[in-house]
DNA sequence: GAACACAACTGGTCATACCACTTGACCACC
DNA sequence: GGTGGTCAAGTGGTATGACCAGTTGTGTTC
């Protein structure tokens, strides 16, 4: 019997995940006004403090615009959305978007091998690498093994040494994270793969980073190509 | 004698930038403790409540960690950031980072390539991509090409269909907005071959995916290594 | 039709009060 | 010595009300 961390939930993280759950499901679209701070507060029933936080954590998230003295409307998600939207697009209402998931399996497929390159030409901790491949391993559970494997991918990126590589792979893997359970099938098959993981890292910690990118590639594409395979599947059962 | 849009900067606007500068800058390190709401409210002459919408801010941009009832913490930027702090670590202080802004055009080397070519398989609008080359090449001035430059990738983009890659060059675009001039140099031989761009243009309608690929890289590899060249000297320099 | 004034409404900011939670100190009990 | 309980002080979380700043629509005047 274990106790998980009880997570807390502020108000004003409740306004926004309500305003941005109708504006993901279509129910607010680009360009509508939503209601003013006042009236939405008192629907919601919380204080326009409240409001105004969650309004303003939309704001910069790119997702309605404010204008003093008028109202607030919604933007264009993709125009102007960032990184952190995607979370919300990939399990809109709990259900797994599939284009979504194709969109984040493919980023990782163009950004891996790069990644893993650019940590072979700047070198790789060899030891952390070799104890994460080790953790993958160790771990036997589906969910529990996609954790071990992001944790390799941090220090993968880590040891790129840049900054843009590293605060994308912070967003998607906040994206990916709520979704392990639902992609362990399609996962599985990479996450598997430990002997390919233990040859990455040694690619890296050796510095050849050809094999590097081409073994990232290899262990990336395999989950790629599952989903492609599972959106063929549905497509032709739609026929 | 034109007139520019007044920006407005709201209160918690201010707040978020002076406590980022600090963190970005170094004055403010991981783990340190931040004052607390009512202190910094008064330190900076302003209500509780704009030092509220800041802080909570800075908490949904993963650089400090809220506790009711303790201290706000500074977060470690690089393991909890989003792209949106990339702008503030590209120019701190106004003056360019070289470092993050090598990460950035690695990033767009490895991401450019896979968009154009999957812009290439999903096909792209001819019309929109060819007027988009075209306002490159009648816009002479050095930061309206990089502007005119940064809207066909828009589209290319766009035409990949992949929300991933989209929101990531949302962010990326934010990053790369506020450094334009002083990167106008090292973008200069990218945004000055038009040419290029058409032929990307043609192999993406066309969807010739491989020859799109190649193009792309070309294309952004120029500045790429611009960069570096200009990293290299002032490695030799230091030397 | 254009310009102006005004009212109503919206967002922006502030002050104040109170609630909820955390931390440290101290005490009692086993 | 370790555990649990209580209390005070300080922190963040929330609400209410007031007022300011900006926007929009309407009516009036020229």
């Amino acid at each position: 019997m274990t106790f998980a961390k009880i997570e807390r939930r502020s108000l004003p993280d409740e306004v926004y995940d309500r305003v941005l759950g109708q504006i993901v499901s279509g129910s607010l679209t680009r360009g509508q006004a939503l209601p003013s701070e006042r009236a939405l507060a008192e629907a919601l029933g919380v204080s326009r403090p409240a409001v105004r936080e969650a309004l303003q954590r939309l704001t910069h998230a790119g997702l309605v615009t404010v204008r003093q003295g008028g109202a607030t409307t919604v933007s264009d998600i993709r125009r102007t959305g960032g990184l952190d939207v995607l979370p919300h697009l990939l399990l809109p209402g709990g259900d797994l978007d599939l284009a979504v998931a194709r969109s984040i399996l493919e980023a990782r497929l163009a950004i891996g091998p790069v990644v893993a390159g650019l940590a072979a030409e700047r070198h790789g901790r060899a030891a952390a690498l070799l104890d994460a491949v080790t953790a993958i391993e160790t771990d036997t559970d589906p969910v529990g093994r996609q954790r071990k494997a992001l944790a390799f991918w941090e220090l993968v990126v880590d040891a790129a040494d840049s900054v843009a590589f590293r605060l994308m792979f912070n967003g998607l893997r906040a994206a990916y994270e709520p979704a392990l359970r639902a992609l362990s099938t399609v996962m599985a098959g990479e996450v598997d793969r430990v002997e390919h993981y233990r040859a990455l890292a040694e690619a890296i910690t050796t510095g050849d980073a050809d094999t590097a990118r081409r073994l990232a590639h290899d262990l990336l594409s395999h989950a790629t190509r599952a989903l492609l395979h599972a959106l063929d599947l549905l497509e032709g059962a739609r026929r």
